[in-house]
DNA sequence: GATGAATGAGTATTCATTCAT
DNA sequence: GATGAATGAATACTCATTCAT
């Protein structure tokens, strides 16, 4: 992944907290601003109002971030961290060989998991207000890697032939993505958690198995 | 499709316009609407933007309008105007009987068409803000006309079993709009749209070729 | 009484009308205003809301007033002039030289009349907004006239010495005109209108006869 | 006097001041609104001119209160324990028993100089706009007890009978409040403070009289 | 004469940000 | 380091008034 470091000035928290007390306020802050923009979106969640639920003076937000949208970054990078250390474990495992299947089942259920937690703060981060250049960057390259190894793994499968691996691979993990995220948002009645895992794991494992038709009927 | 009137007292436009300037007038403010929530979001689109560039005084998007977000329930409203018709004809094919394949492609067509123009609009349309509850519904109902016609097909086709066509349905209409909407917005890098046209609708027909699949898999 | 003629521009009628669809629009008009001040106040009146209950454009209410305030200019003249014709009768009854008694009930009677009708648009003529100079020295001519009889009849009653019987009769003008005003507002609860009149009544006719009766102590 | 809290939400200040700084502010703010609303009404006095009058910024007046209506309703209160103070010990004196006469003479001394420091904002204050209703039965309450305190003198007065003294006690009450606002309001040309004092005092004093000299002629 | 669409200065209120304590 | 009082630009919305039709 990516370890590109932005340097945007204005977007970058003032000083690094060095003593625990500072760790914790900034961890604090980061929480109620997940909090807040979750429940109010981003340009109705105040940084009033995330002061006061993270237990800490206006003032002292503005000790640790430059602005408000440097909280909204700090939250977008904690919560790509969250993302890839759930990820990457079933990536690893593909990398290494394991039968897509189950790697697939793995990784819709960890994608689900992760949007179950706070639904519409995914939203907040990454629709809600357009990121800055250079995190959209670090973003997309985190994608770009799985859909990397995705794509090689296509490449490497004996019994899979397509023109395009990575436009597969890009399909497979927006679409992975995308889904989780509509599912978990505003779940069609009745479909259970699993059922939604099930149903989103056949539709990408189809649509790899498909292209193992397409090569079969081809010979 | 719903024919839902909706009352709600504080977004139902302020007075119908009589004068054919006066039409002019309320289409020129949902137009600019589009274009200043399509650049700068809700939250930061404001009335006197639209205004200036609807050519119009902010008195007179208050002479149509109760307030902002009646210009966004419009601008939602027109949008789904247009999706239906759009999206209604190939549907009807369906319903008639015709080939599911060539129904897929087209839809998924449309679908890109549709996001194409202004592909942030939708998203703040959609997922910015919250909409009002009966809009919301008249949305949901929609929607779930579509998967209906869907699901009774599946039922109907000979060649495809399913436990759940209902959540088959769901899915599909589910990813064709989540992941045009997706890819439409933030587009791999090399992906023309016709290629993006061809995998989504490979991706749907494969997930419904695979249920006929497993339906032969298992006789 | 004063027939004064105010010609401070801005507060005059702009036209005077002289066809009788002209008369009935502007009583319309001024009638609309009245209800609507009575329950609005001035600042809340808007000049739409009286067009509307006039039944009338609001083009049309500025084909006949300059602005806002001469609408409410006429209608205090119009309630001037109510108030003279209800009230002028009995102070010539006073000129006539009839016992102050019966004249007293009968100018708290009508006074209490005038402010029925509609409480608040009385206050909201004459406290809620300050008015043109002119027509204030209108509106206290007329009172003075009331006050000149009425010091006049103190004056030659033989069995009543007072020092200053302009003063008097100036408490006394004021006092039944605020007392009514305050008691036909807010009546004390459990005071009929009867009850009301009965005692202010009581109060001007006691310090009246106080004044005798401290001319027959000085005796 | 009644120790009613109301709690009507959006009318309490927003937060208590708890530093000095804050509560010269808070008071600047209120004394400021008080200048403007005499000068201007209360419509036509704007929050920015109350907060430039204040020597403060907007912002600071809504750090303490939530709206403008609550700044009236502030200046109201304190206009009412003003009012209470300067009242109260007169009223005291009646109860322990000294004679009506000179209690009287004070307490409409006592109510001009109330009203003759800011003569019209008393109007603004309890005609202009309608009083929450919590505030206004805090307003009534202190007037009933009033009411109740001449009342109850009335009735132990050895020489004075009247079939209702509670209706009595409430016209001179509001005899006083009403005739004292308008004539500082308005004053007769000529006649000075203390005349009016002296005026409204034989009013009120030959009303009781008069009931005296009723309850005599009776006998 | 009448209409009502259009205007835009003006209002209350919010909220990110600063800075004296 | 922390606090929270103070700031003021910016926003949605109103309403008296004008003027083309």
């Amino acid at each position: 992944m990516s370890a590109t470091r932005i340097s945007q000035p204005g977007l970058v928290p003032r000083k690094l907290p060095k003593q625990p007390r500072s760790e914790a306020t900034v961890e604090a802050i980061i929480e109620a601003a997940a909090q807040v923009f979750e429940r109010h979106g981003y340009a109705a969640g105040t940084t009033n109002h995330i002061a006061e639920r993270a237990g800490v003076s206006i003032g002292s937000i503005y000790q640790y971030f430059p602005n408000k949208d440097a909280i909204l970054v700090a939250l977008v990078r904690r919560h790509l961290a969250e993302g890839t250390a759930a990820l990457w474990p079933h990536v690893e495992h593909l990398r290494a060989g394991e039968p897509i299947d189950e790697v697939l089942a793995d990784v819709v259920d960890a994608m689900v998991s992760l949007h179950a937690t706070a639904p519409r703060l995914h939203q907040v981060l990454f629709e809600e207000t357009p990121l800055p250049a250079s995190l959209r960057s670090e973003l997309d390259a985190t994608e770009d890697a799985l859909v990397e190894v995705l794509a090689n793994f296509l490449q490497a499968a004996p019994d899979i032939t397509t023109a395009d691996p990575h436009l597969v691979a890009r399909i497979v993990v927006s679409s992975i993505e995308s889904l989780t995220h509509r599912l978990v948002l505003r779940p069609p009645k009745g479909a259970t958690t699993d059922l939604i895992i099930g149903e989103v794991t056949t539709l990408i494992r189809t649509y790899l198995d498909g292209l193992y038709a397409i090569k079969v009927r081809r010979n």
